[in-house]
RNA sequence: CGGGGCGUAGCGCAGCCUGGUAGCGCACUCGGUUCGGGACCGAGGAGUCGGAGGUUCAAAUCCUCUCGCCCCGACCA
């Protein structure tokens, strides 16, 4: 492609609204624009990428033997209503009606779909396994889009669904996919990870999610150096910390005088974290229920509401923590507290505790656990770094940074059961499809990847998913300059390089600022300088320094570039 | 939805506090000089100041309502 005749319309500033360098490169370099909150344009470059990543991902999804389909984007309300989620999806749904009053919504994943292709073309125990997917738009009316491409409200999915006879089957249908996620995230030549995640609104058993490691990520991770053990924060287990043997000393009440922070009090009384029993005030299944973790720790709200057996639990506002305790926020704790009460393992364990009194400007000094209040022990404590590993006991877990691009689940019988999935098995039992469903936010990985890999001056993109492969950049008009780079170019294009030639009347300088904003894995360059010396010259991406690349004599040329082309990942 | 902020030329912004007939940089068009890391000179085109209502002789500026967007939280690919 000639720069001169192509749609990349590069600029200088980075928009206004954008705080991720993804969203801020691929908008100066003319691979995205926004069109609204949540949905953006891919112009020629960004289309180019999103194809590459969507050919990568078929590859490897085809290779486990799936089959691609592709259902509406637009759908009924009545199978979203079978199970239950038209209502239970809320808001995020995005709903329209047609012309004759009917529910509709826009598809924001496709469990009761494909599982209504399932019940009636799957009948035998013979048809399976099977698995179907398809790469397609998903709409999902965020709360807050945010980061372009990385949480958009419409967005383009490889959803994947396996359907098995049973349990063991759809664990090799889970691992099958593992094995082609690895795959998928290796030739993008991606770092990442993959960790045990929650199943969430999904649902379903077991679910590991593959997290790109960046330190702009949303996620929170926790690993382990010792073993293979990695888990979103959210989904990882905790071990209880054993506190230090005292002996229990009297109960006192002391006056803390506008100190409510864990921060304030420790310093005004001069006690560590760890001996502050921390009593935040949650709300669940409209009750407020009191929950009780160690100074230093924080609420894993997940595990928090499992423990209470209900869907989701939510931090208490002011007004409801004052009714709760009778106190101002920061002066809330467990003794004499008449709700209930969900006390953190670790928490549990604190001897000689520092707790708020539920009176304002009052703690509690040596509340012991048994003595001074009771309540459910469980572990409720998000994971932190230096925990020991709860898979090997012996590492210590470090914490990282990711972004979402990929996550498997096992759902097991949950879609197939509310919608009448069933096949007939050997013994001519009817029994339910078992499932599992496997997405990977397709648009997301090509902002993903930038999050990965760029520098001060712009992309660097993975040979894999580049949107071409070669930057040609002519220096002047010169006839010799541009005669040498049309073969140069002709040439490469005839082995499969794919060559952006930068044939503008611009100035070099120019041309150079865009090729490092626009990031493609090699650029040459052909001037009349170096013509005269016989040598073009060759220099990859990821060199930082722009005096230094490599002088190759013309006729090398073809061959250095394709060798760097066919190396690179 | 809770909290904060922003809507002025294609993009980035100033002007608003203290009303007086809209400006800067980039980009764009034309002419010229330049040409190996975002050149320079000259001339130009381009804006219902997000929208509606109000106050006023007069509103980008003050008031009310409204729409949109961004950032921080709860959600997710």
């Amino acid at each position: 492609m000639r720069f001169s005749r192509a749609l990349i319309p590069t600029v200088k500033e980075a928009p206004a609204d954008a705080a991720n360098v993804s969203h801020v490169l691929l908008t100066r370099g003319g691979f995205i624009r926004r069109v609204g909150a949540g949905m953006y344009d891919f112009l020629p470059l960004g289309l180019r990428v999103l194809r590459k990543v969507e050919t990568i991902v078929r590859e490897e999804i085809d290779r486990t033997g799936a089959l691609e389909v592709l259902m509406p984007a637009l759908l009924p309300a009545e199978y979203f209503k079978e199970t239950g989620r038209y209502d239970l999806y809320g808001p995020t749904l995005f709903r329209v009606t047609d012309r004759k009053g009917g529910d509709y919504h826009l598809g924001p994943t496709h469990e009761e779909i494909v599982t209504d292709i399932a019940r009636r073309e799957i009948r035998s125990w013979r048809d399976m396994p099977k698995t179907l997917y398809q790469v397609q738009v998903k709409f999902r009316d965020e709360p807050r889009p945010r980061g372009g491409l990385l949480r958009c409200r419409e967005f383009i999915m490889k959803d994947a669904y396996s359907f098995d006879v049973d349990e063991a089957g759809a664990a090799n249908s889970y691992e099958g996919m593992r094995v082609a996620y690895r795959r998928i995230f290796d030739r993008m030549a991606l770092s990442y990870r993959m960790v045990a995640a929650d199943p969430g609104a999904i649902g379903g058993s077991t679910s590991a999610e593959f997290q790109v490691l960046v330190d702009s990520g949303e996620d929170a991770i926790v690993a382990c150096p010792k073993c293979d053990y990695a888990a979103n924060v959210e989904a990882a287990k905790v071990l209880p910390i054993d506190a230090p043997d005292e002996a229990p000393a009297a109960l006192e009440k002391v006056h803390t005088p506008g100190h409510g922070t864990i921060d304030e009090v420790t310093k005004f009384l001069g006690v560590t974290p760890q001996r502050m029993l921390k009593s935040l005030v949650y709300v669940a299944g409209g009750n407020a229920v009191m929950v009780v973790v160690r100074g230093d720790h924080d609420v894993n709200e997940v595990l928090l509401a499992r423990a209470l057996g209900v869907d989701e639990v939510f931090m208490a506002s002011e007004a409801d923590v004052k009714k709760a305790t009778g106190a101002n926020v920061g002066f809330a704790g467990p003794v004499g507290f008449k709700g209930k009460l969900v006390v953190d393992r670790t928490a549990a364990g604190v001897k000689n505790g520092v707790t708020g009194a539920n009176e304002t400007d009052q703690h509690f000094k040596n509340v012991v656990r048994g003595r001074d209040f009771e309540g459910d022990v469980a572990d409720v404590r998000l994971a932190a770094t230096g925990d020991t590993c709860p898979s090997c006991k012996e590492g210590k877990l470090g914490s990282y940074k990711g972004i979402e691009a990929g996550h498997i689940f096992i759902l097991g019988t949950k879609y197939s059961a509310a919608m009448g999935a069933t096949f007939l098995d050997e013994a001519q039992q009817k029994k339910p499809l078992v499932m599992g469903c496997y997405g990977i936010g397709v648009s997301r990985l090509v902002a993903t990847a930038i999050e990965q890999h760029h520098d001060a001056d712009g992309m660097r993109w993975p040979m894999s998913i580049a949107p071409y492969h070669v930057h040609l950049v002519t220096i002047g008009k010169d006839d010799v300059v541009v005669e040498a780079a049309k073969q140069l170019y002709e040439a490469l294009w005839h082995k499969g390089i794919e060559v952006l030639w930068d044939d503008r009347d611009e100035r070099p300088g120019s041309k150079f600022k865009d090729a490092d904003l626009i990031g493609l894995p090699v650029r040459v360059t052909v001037g009349g300088k170096g013509l005269a010396a016989g040598n073009i010259e060759i220099k990859p991406r990821t060199e930082s320094d722009p005096k230094k690349s490599e002088l190759v004599p013309v006729a090398d040329a073809v061959a250095r570039v394709e060798s760097l082309v066919r190396a690179a990942p």
